[in-house]
DNA sequence: ATTAACTTGTTAAAAAAATCACAAGCTTGC
DNA sequence: GCAAGCTTGTGATTTTTTTAACAAGTTAAT
């Protein structure tokens, strides 16, 4: 197989099994097969063989998979084999854990940039980052080569950050702020909500239980 | 229609469904109809009718939904008509950062109590809350009707803050380590990281491309 | 060199989820 | 009171996704 639409479901397993093969590395398995891999993601072994038939034949028959190497096939189906510059708007509480969070760079994001519209935050340094007004952004992106924006204010000023992104024609976007944007359809966003899971696990035990 | 078993798809989408009717009801929106909070879901109409039906029949015909009774019926729903009590183990960053995050108490879940095996961080305060050592978490939960657990350890920490969680009888976990954990088949786990959805940008971004 | 034991990639079948389409029901205006 | 205009809830249909099944390819042992 390859190419043609690509679930997203895919796209998160996927995420789910580099995680896996970087701790079954770390833990020395050299090889592994989809069974056992399978197992270790809680998924069919034939769906993993079908996510990876998307990209390509990674695979040796009657071996398995090598597993630094099916970590780096998977990254560069991804897209994730480079650096991704990011601006980050809004620099409140999730602003500033994001900006502290360290696996950014380990993960190949780095936040490159910082904007607040807030009059006693622009200024201020973060790091080597001096946080500045986002009316900045237009100027500052394509200079910087700045390509996902960060969405971390507060819910009504996110669609004005969208706005922002795309007037500097960002390529993508994710979303913290508990709100919804419109942005032209060619731009990606995703919509990032650890509630969501808390909800889910509300559920599951409530379900349980009757 | 009425129970029997719902996709994880609708859980994830009646969160969405919540956060937009509540911010339809700030801007003064009483009634609403199938078609008008599909547009601002970017949803089909009729998933949101579907998604609705498996727990009931919450809207008027010909009329549409109430803003207000929609969302106490879909918090009900969810069982998220309530407080929540979690258990959180490990405080570092990431933990942290869920220390300091507001919408907790405005979302129905409180973070009542902090657990962390480094010594130096055993005995801080934090609020009116002390970090204490995990081995404390089977006598504390069951008092302090710690119901959730939330692990934001070092990924080859997650196992056994998960069996300690799993002892102390909690009943759902949610994982931000970024490795995959192994408890008991009655308890619910979600696994939370952001990073898949970088993934997912980077991704689409990419595919964009070619 | 042949057999036995594995494991992949892929086609076919099954299951699940999303969408369509419409009868049933509410509201308003005349 | 009735018709016209909406909008829900739901059975039927379509689409998508997952799972099963197996031919093709690899390795190791005898």
């Amino acid at each position: 197989m390859k190419s043609e639409h690509i679930p997203k479901a895919t796209i998160g397993r996927l995420a789910v099994y580099i995680q896996v093969l970087e701790n079954l590395l770390r833990d020395g398995n050299d090889v592994i097969s989809s069974e056992k891999l399978a197992r270790a993601c809680s998924v069919n072994s034939s769906q993993i063989r079908k996510d990876l038939a998307y990209f390509g034949e990674f695979g040796v028959r009657g071996v398995g998979y090598y597993v630094q190497e099916l970590i780096t096939s998977i990254k560069q189906s991804l897209g994730i084999d480079r650096v991704w510059k990011c601006a980050l708007i809004g620099v409140g509480n999730m602003g500033t854990a994001l900006l502290r969070h360290h696996d950014f760079e380990r993960r190949g994001f780095q936040i490159a940039a910082a904007f607040d519209c807030d009059p006693d935050k622009i200024g201020l340094e973060f790091g080597d980052m001096e946080i500045v007004c986002p009316t900045h952004l237009k100027e500052q992106a394509p200079e910087m080569g700045l390509e996902i924006g960060i969405i971390a204010t507060p819910p009504d000023r996110a669609q004005r950050a969208a706005n922002h992104l795309v007037d500097a024609n960002i390529r993508g976007i994710i979303n913290f702020a508990p709100s919804r944007i419109n942005v032209p359809p060619h731009i990606p966003v995703e919509y990032v909500d650890f509630f969501d899971h808390l909800y889910s696990i509300a559920f599951q035990i409530t379900l349980g239980n009757d």
